[in-house]
DNA sequence: TTGCTGTAGATGTACGGACATCCTAATCTT
DNA sequence: AAGATTAGGATGTCCGTACATCTACAGCAA
């Protein structure tokens, strides 16, 4: 039977209205198995389709999960969502809406002592292809930003390429060599310019600057490539849009 | 019918890699309509349920959106997904693995001239109260954080617990008033310590430090909070966790 | 004990039908 | 010409059925 004409909401979302009060009020608790979908048919009258349609939606929130053959569980237990931020491509993660030139400064292969291998999460003795580089905006003699780039040693063709307009490490490896980013781990601190790199980019020694690094991982995560980057000054500043992803 | 037991995958996953093709190759541009479902299930020989899965499938990526009454329409061509952080709470954002405790230096209304309007996004001559704290690992004598917090003035109530253990002025503003924080806008920057500033947060002046500047939005764009922090030193880090959101 | 097999019970897939609701556009009325 | 009404067609909701597939567990055999 189809749903009344004034009803105020879909049976599927009263239902899943119900199960989440029931989530909530310490009926169901976290970890517990919910009750076999065609017992909730019989308990609330519905169809399983109508069933299944109400738990597909908590399952998007999170609050449920469930396994083929042996039956639904609680996962969590709140019913407020979670804060999200999202990203169109890897790209936007470094927000420069002009394009930019990456100038190559030097390449060396390098293998990692302690402080590298804790840098690079691997095991000292392990041997990393080193690309210390400037991005510059198009046209402008000022960079924006010093960047050390580490990547596997097979990685090695990208040097022909790392030089040049709307370049990006990443870019190349997924190019050159079929390997998908499917994870970037970002962390954000703040350091002083080393005198040298102070000199590469036109600032004074001993000046504030964001302390960038970013660890790429392809699938099954691998790590591929590890890039420090260091934004002197405030030529740049990050802004990330977090919302609230299912509101009740 | 059922589908036979060795296919590779289920129908409508086939129907939804299909449909993916289309819309790829240009068969199905942006802006154009798919074919009703009806249409769908005679030309794929499916039924409608199958039709609703796989269109599901790609409404979830975000490449079709759907309005009742009018139709299914092509809304993004690229089959590579979005990168998504989240937070389970806006706590989260803060990153803080101990409890912390916040102590109230200063509280008084501001009246905003041009470059406090400017922050606050708010025309000048608008008041706000100003909230001057700072933020202490518990049991520590040493700040972690400098923090401005500017609330509209209705909320003044909520000084009365802004000092204390696990305190968070979103989460007093959220008790108090009933409002819930639905989006943040966070900016990461850079800056020097001000030599008052570094008194309080027992560092040198001019040390770099990490500037924050978070604005909190309840329903309806409605700015509610706006909070400016400087973490000197390393004495802290944002890590973000990047991560592909549906694969293929 | 160990390993295999069968079975019950759970979710997953897929078919069918019916009616509700919403939007657009054509049509009718004023 | 402008507004109200109607009709058609699209998605949304909800019911029914059947079988596939997966998992855990009990029972049997080596």
């Amino acid at each position: 039977m189809a749903r009344s004409p004034h009803a105020a909401s879909p049976r599927y979302q009263q239902l899943a209205d119900a199960l989440l009060r029931d989530i909530e009020n310490g009926k169901y608790r976290i970890g517990a198995m919910l009750p076999p979908e065609l017992e909730l048919c019989e308990q609330h009258g519905v169809s399983r389709h109508t069933v299944r349609e109400a738990i597909r939606r908590l399952v998007d929130m999170g609050l449920l999960g469930r396994r083929q053959g042996v039956g639904t569980h609680v996962k969590a237990r709140s019913g407020r969502g979670r804060f999200v931020a999202s990203l169109g491509s890897i790209a936007d993660l470094f927000q420069y809406t002009q394009r930019t030139r990456m100038k190559l400064i030097d390449e060396r292969p390098v293998t990692a002592d302690d402080k590298l291998a804790e840098l690079l999460h691997c095991k000292p003795q392990q041997t990393w292809l080193k690309f210390e580089t400037c991005r510059y905006p198009l046209g402008k003699p000022v960079p924006l930003c010093h960047m050390e780039i580490y990547v596997v040693p097979a990685y090695g063709a990208i040097r022909d390429e790392i030089e040049g307009d709307g370049v990006w490490v990443y870019g190349l490896v997924e190019k050159h060599y079929g390997e998908h980013i499917v994870e970037v781990q970002q962390e954000v601190g703040t350091a002083a310019t080393s005198p040298r790199i102070a000199g590469l980019l036109h600032c004074k020694p001993h000046a504030p600057a964001l302390h960038v690094t970013r660890y790429y991982y392809g699938r099954g995560e691998r790590l591929l490539s590890v890039s420090v980057n260091l934004y002197p000054d405030n030529r740049f500043r990050f802004a990330t849009r977090w919302r609230l992803e299912w509101d009740q």
